[in-house]
DNA sequence: CTGTTAGCGCTTTCAC
DNA sequence: GTGAAAGCGCTAACAG
């Protein structure tokens, strides 16, 4: 492999000198920068990245953690940051912890020595382990989601509690729902949490009783919000609308409401959270709180690189992302 | 930073000594070794990953380079191929190219020289002047499908022809249909030409003559396809069947279909390609060719590993991924 | 079993 | 404007 004093020797100067060249300092003689790059170029050369690396003490690389790789949030979040990333000449290094907490709690440790100039954090809540080692981390990090649990750490994410209430809000007082079921995520899921809570204060704000036997716990997947949706099918009073935390337990909905034989809008509403690809192609049409999945990763990479890029000590940031409705075939239309 | 001669200093060792007793080097003394453990454990020591990996030539990293991030295909494979890597040890680099066909030559150019130990390329195509590099290569490269294209470079893929043979003979003698339109992909792409020449010898094999008229390209996108499949339904004659070359078109069929007010599957069938998630949702459930897209990921991961851990130059090798058949309501019943 | 020494390939003072 | 030399943090002979 061709390295700088291959290029020095032909070029009939020092390595200093080649070194100069290719980072564009000024105190070289033009000609002779031409010269220098002209043989890099003939022999091929590209410097070698690691051993500017360890001098540097920077890598041009982030790191992007979350526990599982796949979906399509996921690959959204990652095109956001991708993009920006990319403009930034950085590369992306993915991480997935493949659920096991330990593992992400190592991956982390492991990255906070060395090797990436940042991380992008993508998961569902944080351990007290997990906050300690962020609390004295010397890596500039972001995370997704997750303001309210760890103030210490920069974060980028929807308004989770503002968008549910905005959309159960809607549902009661334009489209006249009075009876609202829940398929809630997994408790330990910060975004879950949050939409539920919002759920509950939408309905008490608008003198609605919550009936507990309508809030089921989904696991924010398809089967689940089919099981969690056929057990509320299954009860002697329903509720008109389903509010599903999110739109896989939504197209779970669909698929129990299809097997009870039942239509929706009109024997049953849904409604779902985020706005994933698949809520434009169900039939019919979810209605849905949209989430700027691209935007997320996009606002996260830039804090990011805004952390990186500063020489003094910044102050924490949060970047709040705001929602929006899409109104489907799932609810019934608004009331006259 | 604390680095290894810390760790030596308050061990009252050599920095050698500290870094066979990190990388289990049998000839130190257990209970030396103890003592530098732990020593490193309370100093909070991890080994500067950039300076070993300058001495060892090497990064447990491998690069996944592709034109743009996102999308299903995108995550299902990464899952696979993120999957293998986690369990070797080694870190996972998303590189896209942003669709920019200099720039991902350059990023190539730039993983060649070093940072990777291997590189798992996902190109719709690949231009000439990047077969030459990958031509004389250095480090192991993957690239997934493409067997034909460049036979000088490992391959892991499905057999579009097979898959799209198969279906379409399917489709002629199980389900009786003869009269069948195509949507393909660009011609620029490999699965695209691949799955058209797989439809034409179907065709052909079975004595059935093919209607210019009824093949349209649709770009491989979901508008592609609805604006291909609404010119296929303004023609006076009109096929009983279109084969859209990937999910996505397919799923623009549908959009088309129903704004012609026609009924899937009895005034026109509908057949994809890939089995997306999405396909499974759409009404009525798509008739599609399975493509086990985490298993592509995986075994293209595999077959890296096993390039970049033998010694010996290996011989090029070709996976092949068979495909299956989704038999969904999107075309008619099987006759009898 | 352990220490000494020589680099990996590059950037960066410090002289000239 | 250019070269010599030091050294980033680590591993790997080579001695002992």
């Amino acid at each position: 492999m061709v390295n700088i004093k291959d290029v020095a020797k032909q070029a009939n100067v020092s390595i200093a000198t080649v070194s100069r060249a290719l980072n564009n300092n000024k105190s070289v003689l033009p000609e002779t920068k031409q010269k220098i790059l002209k043989i890099a170029k003939e022999l091929n050369y590209t410097p070698n990245l690691i051993a500017r690396n360890l001098i540097t003490q920077k890598t041009n690389v982030i790191a992007f953690i979350l526990p599982e790789v796949g979906g399509d949030y996921f690959s959204e979040i990652i095109r956001g940051v991708d993009e920006v990333a990319f403009n930034s000449n950085y590369q992306l290094l993915v991480a997935s912890s493949h659920s096991q907490r330990n593992t992400m709690e190592t991956t982390l440790k492991f990255l906070e020595k060395s090797r990436v100039d940042g991380i992008i954090l993508m998961l569902p809540s944080l351990s007290d382990q997990m906050k300690d080692i962020l609390a004295n981390h010397t890596t500039p990090i972001v995370a997704i989601n997750g303001e309210g649990e760890f103030p210490a750490i920069n974060t980028v994410g929807i308004d989770n509690f503002q968008g549910t209430y905005s959309m159960i809000s809607f549902l009661i007082n334009s489209l006249g729902y009075s009876k609202l079921g829940l398929i809630k995520g997994p408790s330990y899921n910060y975004d879950a949490t949050k939409r539920r809570k919002g759920f509950l204060k939408a309905l008490k704000d608008n003198n609605i009783s919550h009936n507990e036997d309508w809030e089921i716990e989904g696991g924010f997947s398809v089967t689940g919000g089919e099981l969690a949706c056929s057990r509320i099918l299954s009860l002697n009073e329903k509720p008109e609308v389903i509010f599903a935390c999110n739109d896989m337990m939504a197209a779970g909905c669909y698929k129990a409401i299809q097997s009870f034989n039942l239509n929706i809008p009109d024997d049953i509403g849904v409604v779902g959270f985020d706005h994933v690809f698949l809520s434009e192609f169900i039939t019919p049409k979810l209605t849905t709180v949209h989430v700027p999945t691209v935007d997320i990763g996009r606002e996260a990479a830039k804090l990011l690189f805004k952390q990186i890029n500063s020489e003094e000590e910044t102050s924490v940031e949060h970047t709040k992302i705001s929602t929006g409705f899409i109104i489907g075939g799932s609810t019934k239309s608004q009331k006259k």
